[in-house]
DNA sequence: ATATATTAGTTGCGAGTGCAACTAAATGGA
DNA sequence: TCCATTTAGTTGCACTCGCAACTAATATAT
């Protein structure tokens, strides 16, 4: 169970907590000077929106962003409240739901789009070269492949 | 103002969302079980036993890690209540105070860090091999430096 | 058929967080 | 010197989160 780990690699850990506290940060900052609706919310409505028919069920949007069950279910009621998505029981399985993208979200989604788009090139796609991209693309998903 | 950004970047920058939110909920999760520090007190700690005389003002810490000023005054509160650092007035700044790392705090460093070791390696380091690393570490740096 | 276990989503609670307002001390001009 | 400004850290408030307990519905086993 013991492992080595040397400083070079510690140190490769730490940036990446940077870069992201950095960006998220700045990108959250931006969105909420611009009137703009909060990353977390701007997440679940993209999921939303990218499923079928615009709607998908509770589970289904946890699984995809990072949000206990519970946060979502309290998300989804703030969402609600805005009118940016409604609710419809699920007939299959009268336990569920789904979460029901509205124009309102849809326009949401549209409007915040340019300022999360620039916070993005701005702390992270300008700095780096294409290669820079298509190498991180490839370790990015070296990582992200289930533990052998 | 307006930038140019492709599917291929955006899906980097939402890799580097999940890698961040799995490792650091895989590592949090590890720490808890096994009784040890959560992941913001190893870091506060950590950045005071680097320090010299492992002491260091409120302000440098909040620099240095992922907290707000107030943030940070209440952790170090919990912190001291726990007995793994205490404050001291500052002498040349009656304003401001050191938080200095105790005894306690050093042992708590040294327990978790076997635990944090492991998530690193697992969630990350383990899956690359070292040309990975280097080519990450350089790659880091260009999107942590300064903007122009 | 019926009891048991599992699953979907909700909610009470305690803990943590950021913002803005606050206190106390230091700094900088006029 | 004296007053305005800035800075270090704290605190009230509102909000969000995760955990665990809960309700209701479904799946499984006997």
């Amino acid at each position: 169970m013991k492992r080595k780990i040397t400083e070079n690699q510690i140190d490769t850990w730490g940036k990446l907590l940077r870069i992201h506290s950095n960006s998220t940060v700045a990108i959250e900052s931006a969105l909420s000077q611009n009137g703009q609706i909060s990353l977390i919310w701007y997440d679940v409505l993209l999921v939303v929106s990218k499923a079928p028919k615009k709607r998908l069920r509770f589970a289904e949007i946890a699984d995809r962003i990072v949000l206990t069950r519970s946060g979502l279910s309290r998300c989804i009621a703030n969402l609600e409240k805005k009118g940016y998505l409604k609710r419809e029981k699920c007939k299959e399985d009268k336990r569920g739901a789904f979460a029901i993208l509205t124009d309102k979200g849809q326009r949401a989604l549209k409007s915040a789009w340019p300022i999360y788009r620039n916070g993005i090139s701005e702390m992270f796609i300008d700095r780096l070269s294409s290669e820079d991209i298509t190498k991180l693309n490839e370790i990015f998903d070296k990582i992200l492949m289930p533990k052998r």
